[in-house]
DNA sequence: TTGACATGCAACCATTTGGTTGCATGTATG
DNA sequence: CATACATGCAACCAAATGGTTGCATGTCAA
């Protein structure tokens, strides 16, 4: 899996909203996903070319429609491998920085 | 919290990459931080601000030095607000997703 | 078949981003 | 004090990014 690919993709708000719109409603074609936003439709385009390059979303043509499905899977590798390394000193890192910013200085 | 920040810091691979050096040794001035980077200090600076503003580092200091901590509380947040919401469903959309990938189309 | 609809492609543009260089400021230390 | 060291600030630059418009292609339906 291409980290760097994952982590540009969600980095934009839009493709964050396009993922939450996915997550609300699965499968829906590039018409429906660009219903109601302030965009044109060549942009959600990109978009969804820059979700489907990271693997967020995997495509299915159906006639003359294309279907977007959400994936998972790369959230949740990120999630698990990437920022579980930061999750796992959560408490003692917590109490260093309390200790650290507010106290005195001997660190 | 600002999603938007913490999403747009861990975007780039030259902060992530800082992110691992202070999980490895926290507290790190900036020169220590430059060292062995095929970049220049002013460049770190100025990832390291954009770490500060996401509230991902906190900073102290130390007369004419600057220690940098990292912060694991925003990465966390979003672990667990922003990616959670497409955990839940996770198992049931692998299976919704293999049998739209790989089966028929009776979606 | 013909027209309407859903999407694809390419050129173009403004802004943001990641980086540089040069110089300024503040702080230990001889 | 004077000097070296750690960091700060500002101008500048190339490339990437997010967006647009215009036109092309493919597919359903009357």
């Amino acid at each position: 899996m291409d980290d760097d690919a994952v982590f540009k993709a969600l980095a934009d708000g839009s493709r964050r909203q396009l993922l939450d719109r996915l997550h609300g409603a699965n499968g829906q074609t590039l018409a429906a996903l660009c219903n109601g936003l302030a965009m044109s439709r060549q942009a959600v385009t990109k978009h969804l070319a820059i979700l489907e390059a990271a693997n967020l979303i995997a495509v299915q043509r159906h006639g003359r429609e294309k279907l977007h499905f959400i994936n998972p899977v790369p959230i949740n590798a990120i999630a698990e491998r990437w920022i579980g390394k930061f999750d796992r000193p959560h408490l003692a890192a917590l109490a260093l920085l309390k200790r650290t910013l507010e106290g005195e200085s001997n660190v």
